[in-house]
DNA sequence: GCCGTTTTCGGCCCGACTGTTTTCAGTCG
């Protein structure tokens, strides 16, 4: 995918545009097309200029850049530019609180041209006396250049999101909240994060700000004031808290939950109208009369808008389908009957067949499916053919007993490195569901890759492909898979495929599942679960989904038991010669 | 560099904070 080296040699284009102090407004148009690109599910190397025009923000003069870039693997342009600025000056930009300009002054002043000199400068005191800095301005480069260096980067949702919610509680417990509420990208349940926004409500701010500062996840105080303080917790994650006053609180959790992007063409919408809207309220430019803030459905409804969830606010195309009045209904949180993939101590699980399913109905669920590993997966246990059948025969029995919820006897089937099945077809045939998915060959060419997959999903007894990409959040990359090819087989042998909503996988991603959906790919969301909490999971697993536009009819497991086995017989009849 | 119920030029989101200033520039989110 040449999309994130589009998105990165546009990124440093703006960098060095604004060391030179270009206009603004082109730096923000190099920006805003990066973006864009990086979230896009297409590989724009694939793309035809027509079709590379349609993103927003990319023009006539971008689109011939992205071709020149996807063709000859170079881009004139950018090649110049970067024979205009040393690459150790762009560098200087990614220490906090220094910005273009004082960069390219360090550079013209002192011929500081990477961050190793600026902090030897810095050390010796030899910056004070520059025009516009002091002994603070020197302390605080040098501070920048620490936090540079012990920069964690982001975090896996699943790591972030019980951390916030254990900082809520005790808010909640400790002080005087009337609303709280997590803002930022963890509330559009983003993949990673990089810290947590937290925003409230309180007749005490001085109190919350207190009690903040002193929780015990608390390990260091950055900063502390009347209505805003951040810290740092014991994992390195930043957590701000913000007071707002009541009836600000919408238009502020709408400011703070973002994206930018998204707020950026909310503003602009607004301008149109006579409006402006900032973290206090919904304006109307000509009176300066406030018309709303308290909720955040006002800012959407005083703009003629219905309500964005905040998972689609990323300026992907939701707020054109705003103004239509096209916002899906997306699938609830609540939404979810069942987990179709879960393992037993048959092979790597924690917990024998009937405990799962007791965890499983105990979080209301109607049907859960065992899937264990197959032969290949030594490392976890695989069952042989034999094995399978004898527990597909205990499954039912277990069925006879339990109440309340039913059992899919099931497999997840390991695609071999040269696209063969581990069990022959009258194995597969005898259960209820086959979840197959790579576990070997990760390196091998897309080609093998994709014809893996491929001839998997051509098997009429396979339903579903787990984690179809195969990435590990911050380890694994995804493999080399032609998405095109796997999409449009998918479609073509009515297969599902798997939202595995374990935190580390999140595997398909946002930007694969909005694609597939556009064709009218089935999905399900499951949790891959290999002990009893980590059923629940699924909540990022249904972050994801959201995140792809996806509604409650999308998802094969928001079906009854019944509709679910029509679904899932649904692929082998349709595979049957007629 | 993009874009158009203010269409092919002339606009382009908004405010806070900091450190340096004496009215503001730079940076950030």
């Amino acid at each position: 995918m040449k999309n994130q080296e589009v998105a990165r040699i546009f990124n440093e284009i703006a960098d060095i545009l604004e060391i030179k102090g270009e206009n603004p407004f082109r730096i923000r148009a190099y920006r805003r097309a990066a973006q864009n690109i990086d979230g896009l599910s297409r590989d724009v190397k694939d793309m035809s200029e027509d079709e590379l025009r349609k993103i927003p923000g990319i023009g006539a003069d971008l689109a011939e850049k992205i071709r020149e870039y996807a063709t000859t693997g170079a881009l004139g342009f950018y090649e110049d530019l970067r024979k205009e600025v040393p690459s150790g000056l762009v560098d200087l930009l990614s220490v906090p609180g220094l910005g273009p300009r004082t960069a390219k002054m360090l550079f013209e002043k002192l011929g500081i041209k990477d961050i190793n000199e600026l902090e030897r400068y810095a050390r010796e005191g030899r910056l004070r006396g520059l025009p516009g800095i002091k002994a603070k301005t020197e302390e605080n480069i040098l501070k920048g250049i620490e936090m540079l260096k012990r920069r964690t980067g982001r975090f896996p949702i699943g790591r972030v999101l019980p951390i916030a919610e254990a900082i809520i509680d005790a808010l909640l417990k400790e002080t005087d909240v009337r609303q709280i509420s997590v803002a930022g990208s963890l509330r559009r349940w983003k993949e990673t994060i990089k810290d947590i926004d937290i925003l409230a409500v309180s007749d005490n701010p001085s109190e919350m700000m207190n009690a903040f500062t002193r929780l015990p996840q608390c390990k260091e105080v950055l900063m502390k004031g009347s209505t805003k303080s951040s810290i740092v917790t014991e994992e390195g994650i930043q957590v701000d808290l913000r007071v707002v006053e009541e009836d600000a609180f919408g238009s502020a959790l709408a400011y703070f939950t973002g994206s930018k992007a998204h707020n950026i063409r909310l503003r602009e919408m607004a301008v149109k109208k006579g409006l402006k809207i900032n973290e206090y309220g919904i304006f109307d430019v000509k009176t300066g009369r406030r018309l709303g803030g308290r909720d955040e459905e006002d800012v959407y409804r005083l703009l003629g808008l219905p309500y964005i969830p905040p998972e689609m606010r990323e300026d992907l195309g939701e707020v054109e389908m705003a103004v239509e009045g096209r916002i899906p209904d997306l699938i609830g949180y609540d939404d979810i009957r069942g987990d179709l993939h879960v393992h037993t101590r048959d092979s790597d699980g924690s917990h024998d067949i009937e405990e799962i399913a007791g965890a499983a109905k105990a979080r209301g669920y109607k049907y859960i499916a065992i899937t264990d590993h197959s032969k290949s997966l030594g490392i976890a246990r695989g069952m042989s053919a034999e094995e399978v059948v004898e527990q597909s025969k205990r499954i039912k029995a277990i069925n006879k007993r339990l109440r309340g919820i039913r059992l899919l006897s099931g497999i997840e089937l390991d695609i071999r490195s040269d696209g063969s099945l581990d069990y022959p077809d009258d194995i597969l045939k005898e259960l209820d569901i086959v979840v197959a998915s790579i576990h070997s060959g990760f390196r091998q060419s897309r080609q093998q890759i994709t014809g893996r997959l491929v001839s998997a999903m051509k098997n009429p007894y396979v339903s579903i492909i787990a984690h179809p990409t195969g990435r590990v959040i911050g380890e694994r990359e995804e493999y080399d898979v032609d998405m095109d090819e796997f999409l449009r087989v998918a479609r073509e042998t009515s297969t599902i495929l798997e939202i595995n909503a374990y935190p580390m996988r999140l595997d398909l991603r946002d930007i694969y599942i909005k694609r597939a959906k556009e064709m009218g790919i089935s999905f399900v969301i499951s949790t891959d679960t290999h002990i009893d909490y980590q059923l629940d999971f699924i909540r990022y697993g249904i972050g994801m989904a959201r995140r792809g536009w996806l509604e409650k009819g999308d998802v094969i497991n928001t079906y009854s038991y019944n509709q679910l086995m029509k679904r899932l017989k649904y692929k082998r009849a349709q595979a049957r010669p007629s």
